[in-house]
DNA sequence: TTCTGGCACTCTGCCCAGTTGAGTGCCAGA
DNA sequence: TCTGGCACTCAACTGGGCAGAGTGCCAGAA
């Protein structure tokens, strides 16, 4: 058989759907996908040759299309409409046919600019869940950094009265969590200072998660008397640390969501439900690979509100490694290649931007 | 002239365009705006008197409309279609037509007993928030109890370097603020301790505004030498004080927004890009009257955005004194009288809440 | 074998005219 | 002052016809 010849014959290839796809077909799914990014209606054959110089006639390319459809990479509406990438089609196209934007240098400095601004860790947050917003022109969703990966800066103790105190956490990205504690008997200051200074020495600069465990026999060293207050207070703390649903996210852009589609009220109510699910956004962003950028496409996407969403997010951290998620909620219809460029920039700024706080 | 009989006479009628519509059509307008509210449709003379019992022939009602619209209250999209309530005309309806509708006794219940579970601060805003927009099927806006109107309950100094203190600042509403201060030279412990001291004796339990009047000689009461880590210190506290813009928001409903009419993308984009202003909603909510429920109807409200929305809004506070306001905003074509009935019994429920803890 | 030009076919979207029906304004009479 | 009747207006719906975009297929060229 003459197939011997070529160097991926069908027994070696384990992507079994992608030989028939040579690299004109390639070039015009991609050109499809762009168009139609751009339009937003069904691309045809025609069209597809005039902007883009595919060197060969618009019947080749409805040749072309006819297969990529029989692929399931493209679809139709209706007879004689033009073709829409489809979910696995703009799977394809993020994997092996789009190469990440990057910024322009000036859109850098402005980043840069712009997040140099803040204040503290909450304006942070906020500057760059606006820049995403603003860069994509989607809606951006930003995680505080989560308090699993961070560590102890300071536990601090204050009597408000003699048998009520709180109890303040600070972590080592700023973050700064509060609790009332109740103890069984009066607290006096000696006390009160003992433990604070046994808790910063002991717990200062551990990760949150480590606290427990180090701290499990800190009541045994005090007196019998004041164990049930150093309990309550411990308690307390755990509990803070346990709280890590209590995970705060940021939002912005939602005004984007009008420019989705024509189909409104039917798109949009679904999505405007999800984002107002904490829930929903911190399985969205948790679901990222810590290291890479991560894409969602459609379908991908667990939640079925999102279903005609695209989720393109990222881990950013104050260092080597990640301490929180971001990311940007589109139509699957989207930019992808700017997208990511900005989510990736925007990621890699404020992650400076931390470590250098 | 026959004038003279009638008690209501021009010449002390301090309400000019309200002399003419007697009892009948302001029956006839308060028809209107229900059925209105209803179906959303322009209302018809002949429907009306279907629904609604009004005694008199469609074309009794005719002449009605027509005198109403004469006066502005209601408006006709074009010839040949029903009446649409103006602003003008929801504002007479608010003011002389509706009453404020109670919740049910269930309902009540079920509001304290959601609003009984909140564990903190955080937690009870956002759960009145989320009652809110869920009792009136609108967006509902709650801001947290302000700081100009709060206590000091303590203030704290934290050493975290030699030369860089935490401060943190608790108030009675439970609200904490921190902030990082830098030293000109190191601080000893002892001066910590007084300064603490003192920073608790003096403004312990003042309002938030009288504070810089009450510390301003401060510094003078410390040697010299320590005068400049004691300015720094204040210098940072008086910021805290004086970002009232700091103020927070809390959102919930937007969702809602896809029941807002049938002209979608054009009503709700500026809506959504008002919604994430939290200056504009500041604003909106500052303008809210500090005892009784405020109503504002489309062209009243400043914001141009929200010119084709109403706004329901009140104080609510912990005592007799409303520390912070809450509120709805939905189409202008809204439930006023059961969306007033909502805000008002949250308002009262979170100010228990919030009274008790 | 692969590409191309040509051709017939199929749809949607749009325009147009005609019809329907809700709703009005006006008027004369109770 | 209210009512019934009547003529009028205008948006919304309907159906037919037309234009245009797009396809699929086929026979011939490269």
């Amino acid at each position: 058989m003459p197939d011997d010849g070529k160097p991926d014959g069908r027994l070696i290839d384990t992507r079994p759907s992608v030989r028939p796809l040579d690299e004109r077909r390639l070039a015009v799914l991609r050109a499809i996908v762009q168009d139609y990014v751009g339009t937003e209606e069904p691309v045809g054959s025609k069209a597809l040759v005039e902007r883009h110089n595919l060197g060969v006639s618009p019947a080749t390319v409805r040749n072309d299309m006819s297969a990529l459809e029989e692929e399931g990479y493209i679809h139709q509406p209706h007879t004689s409409a033009g073709r829409i990438p489809t979910d696995k089609g703009y799977r394809l196209f993020v994997d092996r046919l789009a190469e990440v934007k990057p910024m322009t240098a000036p859109e850098r400095r402005a980043i840069r600019h712009f997040l140099e601004g803040a204040v503290d860790l909450d304006d942070v947050v906020a500057r760059t869940v606006r820049l995403l917003a603003q860069l994509t022109r989607q809606v951006a969703v930003v995680q505080y950094p989560s308090l699993t990966r961070s560590t102890v800066r300071h536990i601090e103790l204050v009597a408000l009265t003699p048998t009520k105190l709180m109890l303040v956490l600070i972590t080592n990205t700023g973050r700064v969590e509060q609790r009332m504690v109740d103890c069984p008997g009066a607290v006096g200051e000696g006390l009160l200072a003992e433990l604070r200074a046994r808790l910063n020495g002991m717990a200062g600069g551990c990760r949150l998660p480590e606290v427990p465990v180090i701290l499990e026999d800190l009541p045994a060293v005090f007196e019998v008397s004041d164990r049930a207050a150093v309990s309550a207070v411990l308690a307390t703390l755990f509990e803070t640390l346990a709280e890590q649903n209590e995970e705060r996210i940021m939002l912005a852009g939602t005004a984007n969501l009008t420019r989705f589609g024509h189909d409104f009220p039917l798109t949009i109510r679904p999505v405007l439900e999800a984002l107002e699910e904490q829930v929903v956004l911190l399985r969205l962003l948790g679901e990222t690979a810590d290291s890479e950028m991560t894409v969602r496409i459609g379908h991908e996407i667990a939640y079925e509100g999102l279903n005609s969403t695209s989720v393109v997010s990222v881990g950013y951290g104050s260092g080597d490694q990640s301490v929180a998620k971001l990311g940007v909620i589109g139509p699957t219809r989207m930019d992808y290649p700017g997208t990511m460029g900005a989510v990736r920039a925007v990621a890699r700024y404020v992650g400076q931007i931390l470590a250098e706080s």
